[in-house]
DNA sequence: GACGACTATGTCGGATCGGACATATCATGT
DNA sequence: ACATGATATGTCCGATCCGACATAGTCGTC
């Protein structure tokens, strides 16, 4: 977020932070969905790299659109399992996986 | 494995080879089960390196020495969520898993 | 604004996971 | 050999996860 949008949020009473403020994480907390959240960026990197829709890439992978599109959205019912054995299922490799987990913002 | 224990079991009858032979996993597979075995290892790691017991560890973690056992041995009932949650909460940074992730053995 | 293709969200039943307990195995000291 | 502390293994049941379905929202094209 830039700083100007931020001023103006936080001028109209917002506050402005990461996950950890706001849902009052732990640091433990923190670092798991962000690491959750940079493996689901990565699968939908994945994907579209590929051309493929949610549903065809699913089906790649034995499940549904619709958990594919949670997978996407590091949704809550969402294992880093799932999220890591789709990823290899899809061609990258466990070097890849380490890398994106290590250096993702 | 040295080559000459290899040779000798396998002048014995016995074939000798890694996860993803003897199991007969797909490539994906036995890249995510290294990927445990990595984890689990680190996990070890982690534990013996501050002198610390099964039993100390898991009550830390909110866990038991039993399921503790489990996960350094990389268990079929651990998730690889359990694994990482258990290592962000021994301290270990989401840079150091996805080192070992992508470096491990 | 209706249609179609794609993506997002809510829910459910069956499957898997996790803490706990009991018990077994192993290592070390006496 | 026995005791003690540590680690490993088996099982149970409540909790969580996952594929599937239904349905709602989004975006472009006509």
């Amino acid at each position: 977020m830039d700083q100007n949008r931020k001023d103006r949020l936080e001028g109209a009473g917002w506050r402005v932070g990461n996950a950890e403020d706001f849902l009052e994480l732990t640091p433990e907390e923190a670092a798991f969905v962000e690491l959750k959240l940079a493996l689901a960026r990565f699968l939908r990197d994945v994907r579209v790299q590929q051309g493929w829709t949610q549903a065809q890439t699913a089906k790649r992978l034995g499940s549904s659109q619709s958990r594919f599109a949670k997978m996407e959205a590091a949704d809550a019912s969402v294992s880093v399992d799932l999220l890591v054995k789709s990823l290899l299922g899809l061609g990258a490799t466990r070097e890849q996986v380490g890398e994106v987990i290590a250096r993702a913002a």
